[in-house]
DNA sequence: CTAATACTTAAACAAACGTTTGAATATTTT
DNA sequence: AAAATATTCAAACGTTTGTTTAAGTATTAG
């Protein structure tokens, strides 16, 4: 009998909810519910709402920085360790596609409490791919993009499937099917690393 | 005396407001102070909350679609009309952020009123899109992407800057200085048809 | 000038909000 | 078994929420 704990029953809970409704258009009682918990354990055991949505996106950027230590640290070439990056994020993104939504969709927001805590994970990130992608791909090809700059691209480029995805099913409507995530992560490198005006090569 | 309407006054102080706190987070009697109007005439000229949010969401994909239809519809070649589509839109999303933040954040929320509505937008862009950059690509290169999958990719890639900005403005912090609009457009063109990995050719 | 329409206002509505409390129940430690 | 700690619970706290109402003032049309 291998049962969820309380806790964790409302992390998830929150995640679903948080991706669907947004963290302040989703209440305490309607998160309680869809937990199975009694009301006052979101403020016991996470302090606060907002104690729970910091957890939350912790969560996110702890797995995300260690992706990204993983695949972009080491000796290999910069089309291995950007498509390795590129592999693993994108299937890290499909395994927790709420997740994934209740990060980018609270990321403009700027809540003080909150927006410092993003910021911390994003200067780790920043610091990773300027040594391991901005200086080697300065010295091979002459571009200079900062890190500020291509952490965003890279990011957004990744997450627009599931970005978009509630919308998108719609637009397909039931007869056309969406790609799948295996041809995505392939486009996804071929247009970031060879551009979308490259040759096919087959 | 050229003074903004009231009802102006709401949509432009509701932009601010839900870029920054969201639309859930935003309550109507903060928005009323914002704009200098009565609490109820938020009620009287949109009929309701949701109301002002369709209104925002409509003015924003009208214009995007004015831009997708003038840049991408006509004989150019590929090259020429993705280059001045991403040209165009980047300088519209840099001249309305808080618009911009408004829709992307707002985008994966299920409400079921609002998700038609922003689905009907995405259906129009996606009929341009295959049509004007799908099908050609197509032809041109062997590469069969579909509308549902190139659209996201480009609005994410080209919303990137502004949906990451309020957290890599901490991130740089005040000695480092942003990459200039017009630096990011080359950018996004390069990396976008050519390629993150391909030689700079200066 | 009168009538009709458009706008603005303060006040009130029920409902939902996040949080706290204090007692009750499990669980663990001594 | 007794004491200590951790969890669960129902109830209530004071605010804030979006919306409506009815009376008011400007503005426009006939």
């Amino acid at each position: 009998m291998e049962s969820i704990s309380p806790k964790e029953r409302i992390r998830n809970a929150a995640v679903y909810l948080f991706a669907r409704q947004g963290f302040a258009g989703t209440g305490l009682r309607e998160l309680a519910v869809k937990a199975e918990v009694n009301l006052a354990m979101v403020n016991y055991f996470f302090g606060s709402k907002k104690g729970l949505l910091k957890e939350i996106l912790d969560g996110f950027f702890e797995n995300y920085l260690r992706i990204a230590r993983k695949e972009l640290v080491g000796e290999s070439s910069l089309n291995t360790k950007l498509s390795r990056f590129i592999n693993s994020t994108v299937r890290y993104f499909e395994s927790n596609q709420n997740l994934l939504l209740v990060t980018i969709t609270e990321l403009p927001h700027d809540d003080p409490d909150i927006i410092e805590h993003k910021a911390n994970w994003a200067r780790q990130m920043a610091q990773i791919l300027n040594k391991e992608v901005c200086e080697p791909l300065a010295v091979e090809t002459g571009k200079k993009i900062p890190a500020t700059c291509i952490g965003p691209m890279l990011t957004s480029l990744m997450a627009s499937r599931f970005l978009f995805s509630p919308i998108m099913e719609r637009v397909r409507g039931d007869a056309e099917n969406p790609v799948t995530i295996e041809s995505y992560i392939e486009m996804l490198v071929a247009v970031f690393l060879q551009g979308l005006l490259a040759q096919e090569e087959k």
